[in-house]
DNA sequence: CCAGAACCATACCACACGGTACGAAACCGT
DNA sequence: ACGGTTTCGTACCGTGTGGTATGGTTCTGG
């Protein structure tokens, strides 16, 4: 009962992640976030709750729809193929048509001031979760699939290093053809033959 | 004549650049400034402008000292020892003990408000000048130097997607050590063996 | 020893920030 | 039709922002 809700708030989500995802935590300011929304100052605050609560949905949101694609990609066999299909996945995300350049997780809150520290902090966590489920991804590759000599904690660190490098040349202007390529050098790296062996 | 000022610009300077590194150009108050800088509001403005020039000044004082390796790195023989000199180069300088993690150009303004989208731009715009220096000395390498069928263009930007990519792992928590088995995982992809050809 | 010049410190400005109080409007159950 | 409830819109709050006016202070050149 009561008066409904003028706007989906799912919509209204969709809005904030894309103003987050352009300007970070920081450089979004509320009316920034509640003009793309198409809702005042107190409704925002009635449904999200506050800022800082509208970014972890916005967050969570973005982890569920655009990086969505990672739980298939880290499935493919052999090893070399999952890597592959999460190096072109970022490649892809970071550089769509209708969406902001770049990662959420790395523009969000990179350096802010200390305000923003607990959102800065949980972007970390959060990088190094997906970082620690390659790792487990790798580390569960039978001997053979993975370059020699290489461990599968540094090997995942490494990849996700370079994840979060194309983010930032994605946020610079780099185009979709420009990150793939990228990803196909560092791939080369990785020849078929051992992924084969 | 008049009356000289009490406090030296360059180290002034020196500590503004700290903060700026620590939280980017919008994270960093004047506030904050002009209290690590140890001098007030006034002074800070005439000595350096304001705040953006401030900013690009602890820019120019960051690329000749902090970067300054980058030139003796690049001039180093085969292709493959000078990326190794950059690589290993940004692991250090990002992992200082008395430095701030990461990289400025990286931290100091990746995603922000449209008020300052002029420094992201100054940005933005020197890493794609370090980017170009790279691929210009990737192109003077004899043929052989490099992998076989690298780009020179490309493989430049795949070393700084890495190298940017460490940034964002520095500023994450990542220590000098871990930075250190990226960039050998790295190269072990680049063979010896292909620069002695 | 004085005039001019540059610097320092305080106190201030307009403005934008994140967040909220409050009254009017719109709905549901009875 | 009406009471209770929830939302909406406006107008506001305290605080912090980048930036500056002003007056006292400390130096140099003559």
């Amino acid at each position: 009962m009561g008066r409904p809700r003028e706007f989906c708030p799912d919509q209204a989500l969709g809005q904030a992640l894309e103003v987050f995802w352009r300007q970070g935590y920081e450089g979004a300011s509320l009316s920034d976030l509640t003009e793309a929304m198409g809702i005042t100052r107190p409704s925002l605050y009635a449904a999200f709750g506050n800022k800082e609560e509208l970014f972890r949905k916005a967050l969570d949101r973005y982890e569920s729809h655009v990086m969505g694609f990672m739980a298939e990609a880290m499935r493919q066999e052999p090893a070399r193929e999952a890597v592959a299909g999460l190096l072109y996945g970022f490649a892809d995300a970071q550089s769509g048509q209708d969406t902001p350049a770049g990662c959420l997780g790395v523009n969000g809150a990179l350096a802010c001031s200390e305000a923003s520290e607990p959102v800065r902090q949980e972007l970390a966590r959060r990088r190094g979760a997906v970082e620690a489920r390659l790792a487990e991804r790798l580390r569960a590759a039978p001997a053979g699939q993975l370059p020699p000599g290489a461990d599968p904690d540094d090997l995942a660190r490494y990849v996700m290093a370079l994840a979060q490098g194309m983010a930032v040349q994605a946020k610079s202007g780099a185009g979709r053809e420009a990150l793939r390529r990228v990803v196909a050098t560092a791939l080369q790296a990785w020849p078929d033959s051992v992924a084969a062996a």
